[in-house]
DNA sequence: TGGCTCGGATAAATTACACTAATGTGAAAA
DNA sequence: TTTTCACATTAGTGTAATTTATCCGAGCCA
């Protein structure tokens, strides 16, 4: 009758393999994305527990004890067969190829930084993301999954919606700061303002919603592609309209800043499409249940922003 | 560069191991001390993570799918492997024979609960207790360990003070209900008391403590064995003086009750003696360690009835 | 047929645990 | 002597696991 009593916490057994590969604490806390101060702990309590000291600690170095030589060999031997068997199990047919077509201001605002978790999670798939801007198409192309801006509208493809959009003025924090607080929609008339090819009418929209109706019709700088238009103004005394998608992530890193908590909703939306059928296939079902949690954790600080109850 | 995520919490692979050799969430539950719904969170969490079924679910039975099955025997290998290495760093040269000698009354109140815990910590050392009322001679028996009671005087041995002793009035269920609330001290002369042979004058010590000093000098039943004393006041209309360490456990089962919250402070204690010199020894260390941790939780519960902010 | 029991699922409330932030310590470096 | 570096320590906080309470469906039983 096995009960397992008597393994260690994994957290600790995990803090311990990278505080040994490393010989220093500090860097193993900024591996697995915690403090110091918790990874001293964790290696403590492992210490404590099996009642061994495995490592040395120097004053200004660390190095592992005999015991500890030896207790991490079996346990990275003991950790990775745990890790292959759920893997194995998690990943079987969820192999091969991964072919995703965006579009390239998608591609680097939001995807870039985020496909890497996915290859963590499945290294049996191997990702490849194509950036264009037409819409791909699975006859011709060989590709397998696609996300499109849209209205969701498209034939002969499985579709399902993954962001809904909102649009709203954007600035750099140099001109953030000289709004002052509870800025008025009105000072944006002081602006320059910019936006991209593909709805130049959208700052009218804005203008109506904020309660500017009387505003004479907006010219301002146009861009051809929407990054080019976010890099430009983080750098520029002016506004860009941007679009939840594509700048949540310099929200939070507080690069652009949204003022006035007043948005429109887009026309057009994100969807995830792939060719009819193959969304049960297990790579592309393992993609999609992996994307739609990403799509969810990013939009919720856009959320928190427009309920109102969010202090920038 | 290894980092081990991907491994599913320790939890949910003790959980779902124990569902699986039982073939039911609430046997497994009741095996690892946790409710039955726990067991059900852990496994779907489980499920979820590697986003296969473990098990299917009839209605009165369980079964484990052919991937369940596969997985099983996978971790298995590798937390036995986990366990096995542990133990090994834990207990080396921890192992062999351990002698303990405990008073009788000791044994069965208090260790007899415990030692179960120690045995599936340390499985390498064999434990055996002898319980006699005398004095264990560590020169001529075969003794580790022993627990003594008395004032720590002795001569020759390593000698650790383990419990401090609290003597307060105790009753049974039947008894305390009929006291009602905050009942008076007083209300105990018109009872039974019991007394075992150790100390006789300790009624008359706790009736100066409680503020009556004009009591008659204290007669009622006499035992030679605390632990018959107490078996007769499960069935008693009367009072006998409980000791911390032997009564704590029904107390808390709440067999027995202690109505005053007025205690004395035993002149006697439970000593922690060996040796002199062992106490280095691994076994010996290793049970001493033990032995404080739970020495020191058991009376947890003391502490809460006698700082005064508890209910009974 | 209706009521009962059994085993698991689920939602909301509670509890336990790991983490962070702030600060301490001691030794080497400057 | 002061600064810096790496780990230790402590108190407070937030998240995740557990319990409590309840539900649900199927077999059982009278």
């Amino acid at each position: 009758m096995r009960k397992y009593n008597n393994i260690p916490p994994l957290r600790a057994l995990k803090a311990f393999e990278a505080s040994a590969r490393h010989l220093s604490f500090t860097k193993a806390a900024e591996e697995l994305f915690v403090t110091q101060a918790a990874i001293s702990h964790q290696i403590k309590s492992l210490e404590d527990m099996i009642g061994v000291k495995l490592f040395k600690r120097y004053n200004r170095s660390l190095q592992l004890t005999t015991e500890g030589q030896v207790y991490l060999l079996s346990i990275m031997e003991a950790l990775e067969k745990l890790e292959k068997s759920t893997q194995q199990l998690a990943n079987r047919n969820a192999k091969g190829m991964l072919n995703l077509s965006l579009l390239p201001s998608f591609a680097t605002k939001w995807m870039a930084k985020r496909i890497w978790k996915f290859q963590d999670k499945f290294p049996e798939i191997e990702v490849s993301i194509s950036a264009f801007e037409w819409l791909a198409d699975f006859k011709k192309e060989d590709i397998d999954i696609s996300i499109r801006w849209g209205k969701g509208d498209w034939d002969d493809v499985y579709c399902e919606l993954l962001f809904e959009e909102r649009v709203f003025p954007i600035c750099n924090r140099k001109v953030y700061k000289a709004l002052g607080k509870n800025p008025s929609p009105e000072v944006l008339l002081d602006y320059k303002l910019h936006h991209d090819d593909f709805s130049p009418e959208d700052w009218d929209m804005w203008f109506t919603e904020a309660g500017l109706s009387q505003h004479e019709s907006i010219k301002g700088t146009r861009y051809s592609h929407s990054v080019m238009m976010l890099e430009a103004i983080e750098n520029s005394e002016g506004f860009a309209l941007g679009r939840t998608t594509l700048v949540i992530d310099d929200l939070k890193r507080k690069l652009f800043f949204a003022p006035f908590n007043i948005s429109i909703k887009s026309d057009y939306a994100y969807y995830f499409v792939c060719p009819k059928g193959n969304e049960t296939l297990p790579k592309i079902a393992a993609f999609k249940k992996w994307l739609f949690a990403e799509a969810q954790a990013s939009m919720q600080y856009a959320e928190e922003i427009f309920s109102g109850n969010h202090q920038q």
